[in-house]
RNA sequence: CGAGUAAACCAGGCAGUCGCGGGCAAUGGUCGAAAGACCCUGUCCGAGGAAAGUCCGGGCUUCACAGAGCAAGGAUAACGGCUAACGGCCGCCGGGGGCGACCCUAGGGAUAGUGCAACAGAAAAUAACCACCGUACUCUGUACGGAACGGGUGGAAAGGCGAGGUAAAAGCUCACCAAGAUGGGGGAGACCCCAUCGUUGUGUAAACCCUAUCCGAAGCAACACCGUGGAGGGACAUACAGCUUGCUCGGCUGUCCCGCGGAGGUGGCACCGAGCCGUCGCGGCAACGCACGGCCAAGAUAGAUGACUGCCGAAUACAGAACCCGGCUUACAGAUUUACUCAUAGC
């Protein structure tokens, strides 16, 4: 599954302002529609999770949770996800199954 | 066996399932006229000792000067060496600490000059408050003089300490010690040793300052290049196409050229280099140099090493390359090895 990221500041501005949100403790959750005919992913970890590992951990706990989960990457939205200061203490499929919650609850996933 | 000192080294491993970045190779597939792009397959490689802090020194790039000196500002500070260079490293000297192995040291100049030294204290640099001694007198004291031994204050009190000496004292004299000057000797040098001279005003230079040496500035978001689009200028008398009313003139847009700021892309940039590793090799106390042999081992660009499970005593230390090297500093669970020191007990 090949992941088309959001880069460029003026998109996750307009996500963060404009898209439906969801909070857990170990994740946020952002969506907004565009007009690219395919789902684009970007993953945020702010100077507040910490320092580069923990950064990079957290990032990574991310991409393995969505990769595990079986999202139809043909919809036309942008998601982006932040981490928060627990995340890079969790597990994997704590990461997942929140943000199967998530997904669920903004109509991403179906089931 | 215990306590300790100094170095070196490692920084979880293995198996399974799923997944990521790059190089190379070849086949197949899709698209395309082609160049090529994408997918798939195989194989190899894929974070650190500090990658960190960004504190020094360089390479590289652009700008400035393309000669020399002076001033200003900054950095460094015993001495000798190593190095591309350094504020680094090694050795050594002085000082301090430790029984010792060993450790620490911002360690030039206070005799170039100007300052400052609060409070306390008589006095912080032309020293006399108490106590001491002498003389005079109006004699339980006062005045004048002597005197830095004692007291008290202070971070520091006029080189230290003892003896002689004296009215009481004082380097006044003497022995030893500290500092200084001069002379001699040793050493590559810092410095050390010896002799003589009574020569002796404390601290502060992390106060200004003086001396010696060094230093142009900014940084890979540097810098070089690319095509598209943008606003501008020019060439087009003409010609071609479109629009402006059917035609003419005129106007506008495009076609051609120029340089400009600039979202984006490519290079820089993954390296044969001050490269890394090794040697009962040679020189050197050592840092290091030479010789020989081997190796070429990350290169992303919203940024690749991960997720899950099991086992191994336990393993959740600090922590993630971003142009590249040499250092320094700071953070750090634990494991191993080597050399050395000390004490106690036992044999």
């Amino acid at each position: 599954m090949k992941i088309t990221p959001i880069t460029g500041n003026r998109d996750f501005q307009r996500v963060y302002r404009r898209g439906k949100s969801c909070v857990s403790p170990g994740l946020v959750t952002y969506v907004l529609k565009n007009k690219n005919n395919n789902l684009r992913i970007g993953i945020t970890t702010s100077k507040k999770v910490g320092k580069a590992v923990k950064r990079n951990r957290s990032r990574r706990l991310i991409r393995a949770a969505f990769s595990h989960l079986d999202v139809d990457m043909n919809q036309n939205y942008d998601i982006i996800f932040v981490a928060r200061t627990k995340t890079c203490f969790l597990k994997s499929y704590e990461v997942e199954r929140y943000m199967r919650e998530h997904l669920r609850s903004l109509g991403i996933m179906k089931t």
